[in-house]
DNA sequence: ATAGGGTTAG
């Protein structure tokens, strides 16, 4: 059977993490049956790819392919059937064999970045076929397709587990693994471990994707100095850098406040290494300039670009906007963003913090009442810890947690024991409509603040802390982890949605600029 | 029998 594989059909990675949430695959599974037409329309062929699910019983080979299909077009709906399929195998009582097992974690982790759970199921299935059935043994391919499932969870443990595993299947001297670990350690927090994985491949064997994800690890933990190194060591080895590694070296020189370097590096990209700026270039430019700010500058950059502004470089401009406090622009990029990606919220809350700060009440409640008039709300902020293998995962104002006792205790005193310090809480963060008191109790329950407050009560002195958050880290709680990084001399690693904050002995490496 | 590639802005 002619399969019309369409490899263009590449999901575009986030970098927004997404917790890793334990759950029972195959008991969830077991309670789905196969109703394919129901639930998604699919394309003609694979129609046909199902029918040998028709036949008692279907093969292992069919299943392969149908995963194998569904991986190439990896969208949501599919998944969805994906999950069927995997269904309709587990409740056939077909064995995963080495090769389906490979698609299937594939499958799952392909699709697995836009949908909260997907990530962990496919590092559950991972986990049980490593566990259940000493007969499937992961080979490259399984390796580099579980790997961004931990990078993109932060689940460091779970991801030198995988690293284990490697080395017991001599998997480890793979170059495509070894490129592959390098991101999955950045990503999960541990510079050390991703630089020490790329000195591991032999000169010779570092290709582009190894240079891009070293770059890129650097530029996400704001090491602009190591970027441009690694840059230039790239170009010496003769690799030619291509348009990630230039967003990577743009983001990276603004990350850690390298705006003249960025900028001369955005300028001479096309005409000296001949890759044409795209639009997250021009985002990165955006950036860049605010930061030396030249936000009106930033903007007739907006206005001279050779294509149509997306959403990303507006979306630059209005956090700009933000870091340089000029309402006039910022509302000119809302403007934009709201006609471009009318259901991002963040937009709205941004700007609306902006009048806020400003202290224009009536815009700041225009603005909430369109917002309830369309039914958005703020997506909520929640952040998650991994102690021991084990995610802990925490909403603002949480409860739930078994240790909530304890941890709430440690926020009553912590601020206290700090405040002697140098600390003062800050409410500007905390922008809803309620009084001074609730805004500061809202505060001090910051989903980040409960994750750390439990890292500190659960890890032993000396630990580092790798908390990660959904959104951006507020600034209250950012200005909190210093001291708390001092006080306790803990070095605390947080991720955010943009990059990863170290703060040590009361520094964050971001210098407060972010 | 199957033979699959990791990296992307604010």
């Amino acid at each position: 059977m002619q399969l019309a594989i369409r490899t263009s059909a590449k999901l575009n990675i986030n970098l927004s993490p997404t917790p890793c949430i334990s759950s029972p695959c195959y008991g969830f599974l077991s309670r789905h049956r196969l109703h394919v037409s129901k639930h998604v329309t699919i394309p003609q062929s694979l129609g046909t790819l199902l029918q040998p699910l028709r036949q008692n019983p279907p093969s292992v080979f069919s299943y392969a392919l149908i995963f194998q299909y569904l991986t190439a077009y990896s969208n949501k709906n599919l998944l969805k059937l994906g999950h069927q399929v995997h269904a309709h195998m587990v409740l056939h009582g077909v064995m995963p064999s080495s090769f389906t097992a490979a698609k299937l974690v594939a499958m799952y982790a392909s699709s697995g970045y836009t949908q909260n759970g997907f990530a962990s199921r496919a590092l559950d299935l991972f986990d049980q076929m490593m566990l259940e059935n000493s007969e499937v043994k992961p080979n490259w391919v399984t390796i580099v397709s579980i790997l961004p499932a931990c990078a993109h969870s932060a689940a460091l443990d779970r991801g030198k587990r995988i690293h284990e595993i490697c080395r017991h299947n001599g998997l480890d001297s793979h170059s495509s693994v070894q490129t592959a670990l390098i991101g999955m350690y950045a990503k999960c927090g541990s510079l050390a471990d991703a630089k020490q994985c790329f000195d591991k491949i032999s000169p010779g064997n570092r290709g582009l994707v190894a240079w891009n994800n070293m770059i890129t690890a650097y530029a996400s933990h704001g090491r602009g100095r190591e970027c441009v190194l690694a840059f230039q060591d790239m170009e010496a080895s003769g690799v030619q850098p291509d348009a990630i590694t230039f967003t990577a070296l743009l983001s990276g020189c603004s990350h850690s406040g390298l705006a003249d370097v960025g900028l001369s590096y955005f300028y001479s990209m096309k005409n000296q290494y001949s890759v044409v700026p795209r639009l997250e270039h021009y985002a990165c430019v955006v950036d860049l300039l605010s930061r030396v700010g030249q936000l009106v500058e930033a903007k007739e950059t907006i206005d001279q670009m050779p294509m149509q502004p997306g959403p990303s470089v507006w979306g630059a401009l209005l956090a700009a906007s933000h870091r340089c406090r000029n309402l006039q622009i910022a509302e000119i990029a809302a403007k934009q963003l709201f006609v471009l990606e009318p259901e991002n919220t963040g937009n709205y809350v941004l700007l609306s913090n902006m009048y806020a700060e400003a202290g224009k009440w009536e815009e700041v409640n225009n603005l909430r009442v369109f917002l309830k008039g369309h039914g958005m709300r703020k997506s909520p902020g929640c952040s998650w810890i991994e102690i021991n293998g084990n995610a802990h995962l925490f909403i603002g104002g949480d409860t739930a947690h078994p240790q909530a006792r304890e941890i709430y205790k440690l926020l009553e005193e912590l601020p206290e024991k700090i405040k002697t310090i140098g600390y003062t809480p800050n409410t500007s963060f905390s922008l809803h409509d309620i009084s001074e008191e609730e805004k500061m109790l809202s505060l001090t329950t910051h989903s980040e603040k409960l994750a750390i407050a439990f890292g500190i009560l659960n890890t032993r002195t000396g630990q580092v802390l790798r908390v990660t958050k959904n959104l951006r880290i507020c600034g209250d709680c950012h200005t909190f982890a210093k001291f708390v990084s001092d006080i306790y001399k803990r070095e605390i690693i947080v991720r955010d949605v943009n990059r990863f904050h170290h703060f040590q002995d009361g520094f964050c490496s971001c210098g407060d600029f972010w």
